[in-house]
DNA sequence: TTGGGTAACGCAAACGTTTTCGTGTTAAGA
DNA sequence: TCTTAACACGAAAACGTTTGCGTTACCCAA
């Protein structure tokens, strides 16, 4: 077993100096041609990497970003992750990654693990619970330590960082508007309690959709879902609570959801009342993920394009990282990109 | 913007050395009562937090595990990933991931780009393009540096390191059993090419369950797809494979799938050639994820335990590192974890 | 007074780099 | 022969820690 090579160890066995070394290696005009050859051939022989940690320790820069989301088992943030390694390592950089499980404790210490020298910047969507209690002094305070934090989907406003959003409100109004055009006139919502801002913002949607037809609105279509981790006890309350939706309003002809699982539940339920997708019963969700794609009817549903919001966060990081560091005081403006969506028809609509 | 706050600093500032705050830190007895309080007085004031870089450094350990995958999108390897980050966090540790995307040049650069110091051990599972050409020597050469690595669900025997793994064999011979004893005659398979070790695996249990019940072997049962990425296009060749799998076997009457899009999309193909599930037809399929949960019916599947497969590999690495630490020279000798799959009965099997 | 012991602290090395600033040698020019 | 400049290289600092050991200063006993 033969430890990594380092710097000390070719200048011993060549007997020159440690910086000899390191100059010949980076091709410095300094050392002659001779020695230059021989130090990059042991080099090479012996399979000489730079130490990454000493690297950074020197540069007081990791090449490493964070990423903190709250649950990785979701096709949305593996989506946006592969778009941040995408651009991350084309642009020579790590990707680290912290899982908050939608609790605030768990963000505050994985972000405190990593802002110790770790990384040199965070991606992250906020948790459930913070936004629930609203305390964002984590982040505050990274900012504060000179770390840039760059938030997607679940942001909130008071920050100052770049975020990178979809437009929720718009891409749910595009949904509910599709649903009206195709003839649907009773639609119900089914989503989730207004402080998962997404939550809200989709419902916001919605309710515009309906105003701009003209179309009263029913408070009795609006189904607003306790929108926990989801366990098989909550899946059974979830179809409860639908098939409570449909039953009370029998003429319901289209169903707005703000995520896949409402709607394929929603299509489970009313399947089994008998109604027939997409012909008595349309359906579009938000959120265009596995289920959407492969169930049976197949959904038509929003496309957030998480790999792009991915690719845009991490783009937005490392040129505020890399600016930092020719200009050291920039002055702080943030960016706000709004990622546009796209309605996927499939089959659960006409 | 106040920078992060050094040990050197806090010397400068109370006036004394640098070691004096280090081991006044550290509760040292070296140092008095009353400096002691004053420097975690300062410290705590000024919120610091020593550097995990210089740490790294000194330490020659990064408390960091590198996790090397295929994809992220993909419900089993972020079970696993959740798995890995629960006990490494549990067990004082950070995880950094690099996706191969099951490209054998990616595999590699994101394994030397890691190994240089950023980390301190490997989970991964390997490309499928490294496991088709078979070069294996980037594993090994990392091994021989002293760079421990653990190995899940898609392995190589040759390499001496820890693995977790998943009875393929067992895991399909029981849902193959599951079938006959529910009275399927006809039993298909839908799997892989052989050089997904997985694929070849879970064929061979297919076929010992076919064996061991004294059921003849018909070879037009046996499908196997060119697993590649899948784009829409390959979606489209996979439906028409499966339609002609039905179509000059007609007698089919259960289906082995060894993923869940392949059983999804053989039930979209069977109803759409008039046969209902499970009445006339039933399937089970590898991998529990969230088509099978919730797609329409739902599936019987075996269940990999993703999560428990991280779990015990995040072990098994942070055990082995740890061993290393007081004893250097460890005996050589590596363990291979199986974890037991579940059958999980659902709507697709009687 | 001297010797030894102890409490409280500082020095310096080490981890592996990069880079600035010498320094010694050689050869060319005066 | 002396000066000077180019050339090739080495010493040392710096990044932020930890830690073994040396160094004070003081106290108490002999």
């Amino acid at each position: 077993m033969k430890r990594k090579v380092t710097l000390k160890q070719i200048a011993k066995e060549l007997d020159v100096s440690i910086s000899t070394v390191s100059k010949a290696l980076r091709n410095s005009i300094e050392i002659s041609e001779d020695t230059r050859q021989k130090v990059q051939a042991f080099a090479k022989l012996y399979n000489y990497r730079p130490n990454n940690i000493a690297l950074s320790l020197k540069n007081r820069k990791t090449k490493t970003i964070g990423i903190i989301i709250p649950e990785i088992v979701h096709h949305f943030f593996s989506k946006v992750i592969t778009g941040i390694e995408l651009v991350a390592n084309k642009r020579g950089y790590n990707v680290i990654v912290g899982l908050s499980n939608e609790s605030f404790d768990k963000e505050v210490i994985n972000m405190e693990m990593l802002a110790n020298g770790s990384i040199d910047g965070f991606i992250l969507s906020i948790a459930k619970e913070t936004l629930q209690q609203q305390d964002y002094h984590h982040f505050i305070e990274t900012i504060n330590q000179g770390m840039p934090i760059v938030m997607f989907d679940r942001v909130v406003n008071e920050i100052p960082c770049d975020k990178v959003i979809v437009d929720d409100v718009k891409g749910a109004k595009h949904a509910v508007e599709k649903l009206i055009t195709n003839g649907c006139k009773n639609i119900a919502i089914i989503t989730t309690r207004d402080y998962v801002s997404v939550g809200k913002l989709r419902t916001q949607g919605y309710l515009e959709a309906l105003e701009e037809h003209k179309i009263h609105l029913k408070g009795s279509l609006i189904l607003k879902i306790e929108d926990k981790l989801l366990s098989d006890d909550d899946l059974d309350k979830l179809e409860k609570e639908i098939e409570l939706l449909f039953k009370s309003n029998k003429l319901i002809d289209g169903v707005f959801a703000v995520n896949e699982l409402y709607a394929v539940t929603a299509i489970k339920v009313a399947r089994k009342l008998g109604l027939e997708i997409p012909k008595s019963l349309q359906v579009i969700s938000f959120t265009d993920g596995v289920l959407s794609k492969h169930s049976t009817p197949s959904l038509t549903t929003v496309s957030q394009h998480g790999q792009k919001i991915g690719e845009k966060a991490a783009d937005l990081l490392i040129n505020r990282l890399e600016l930092d560091e020719v200009d050291e005081e920039v002055e702080e403006v943030y960016e706000t990109v709004v990622i546009e969506t796209d309605l996927i028809e499939r089959e659960s609509t006409k």
